[in-house]
DNA sequence: ACTATAAGAGACCAGAAGGTCGCTTTTATT
DNA sequence: AATAAAAGCGACCTTCTGGTCTCTTATAGT
């Protein structure tokens, strides 16, 4: 009843990288069998099918990326400076698992039809969403963050602007862009976000 | 002589939606044989392979989706104006290739692999990224951009933050966030890049 | 209209895809 | 140490993959 549990997690966080990095399409039993040192009935016991555990690799790969930008956030106190360490543990710390971020690779991979993983990355940005927009509103009770910022819209801009910067920073294989990204997003927050006294 | 060439151009054209929203894996010669009612024969008489059709289908998707947010836009004259006509070309002129970007699809699809379309979508992101300096630099030269603008920073906000709203559009299938980007842009335009006198 | 050539059909191929299942081995419980 | 249950192996299945090649049909230049 112990390893079972535990050649399942294993498999999952074997998998993973290779769905981030592949997607489901170009990612084979096979590669998943040779990742994992494990014969096909080895890894049927514990998901009924390919598409159940890609689902939880991603689920376990977006876990892992949520970890990594939350990382010291509860030190910082004012929450504009909460949302730029956000932004700074975005672009320092990627590659928790492999192949860049597991919520643009799974739904650019599923949003012309697999619906089953299409359904995980809605749920996963919505998440992400509601943690940002958290933020903003507690800037807002705490008179740290402007009554005027439309929440939604903030949460909208960091992801997004973040989210491209990292489509143009694989393909051109450099940093800069995503720091480009987080500059611009730092400035926007100081000019329009914070609350001047 | 010439009826190949229309059959070889129909292929492109018929297959570059299939490729946009299936992606290259998700794309079998089967579905492209239906796409285009033709034999297996008839498809491999024009390409040596799957993947110089892939390749092909892209750089027309990718002409497309260019042309597209090009539209009416030499009748601008301000530069500020022109930037601010393209991103809502952007917005409001998607699919000229069902599947939402050619660029982002491509680039998501190919950044582990695949170098003959990853060296496409690479090409493109330059050409993208040029075209948007040329217009600042125009700005610039005519005092209607504020001369510490610094272009390629300027293109890959841009840039980053119409794809990055794509993703979240595509995913809530909504027009929202795209329109948020937009707005947020604009803004930013005005703000920190058009000259005031 | 004749004919050389271009275009397309479609049977065929080897290999790989995801998935199943009966059997053996390992684990945990007593 | 014995044993029941859990875990893993790996041969096998069907379907589908990208790709080839020969043969037929359509086209275009004269």
């Amino acid at each position: 009843m112990k390893k079972g549990e535990r050649t399942r997690e294993r498999i999952i966080r074997q998998a993973a990288p290779l769905f981030n990095q592949r997607g489901y399409e170009g990612s084979s039993m096979q590669e998943i069998m040779a990742a994992t040192e494990l014969e096909k009935g080895g890894i049927y016991r514990h998901f009924s099918s390919k598409q159940e555990l890609a689902a939880q690799a991603f689920d376990y790969a977006w876990a892992e990326a949520m970890k990594a930008r939350r990382h010291d956030l509860d030190g910082v106190e004012n929450t504009v400076d909460k949302l730029k360490r956000y932004i700074a543990n975005f672009v320092e710390r990627r590659g928790s698992v492999p192949g860049g971020c597991p919520l643009l690779n799974t739904a650019m991979d599923s949003d012309d039809g697999n619906a089953v993983l299409r359904a995980r990355a809605r749920k996963a940005l919505l998440g992400w969403q509601n943690f940002l927009e958290a933020i903003v509103a507690e800037g807002i009770r705490k008179s740290e963050i402007r009554a005027n910022v439309e929440r939604a819209k903030l949460a909208n801009v960091i992801i997004a602007s973040l989210e491209g910067a990292i489509m143009i920073s694989r393909l051109e294989q450099s940093l800069e862009p995503l720091r480009t990204a987080q500059s611009h997003l730092e400035d926007y927050l100081e000019a329009k976000v914070r609350m001047k006294n």
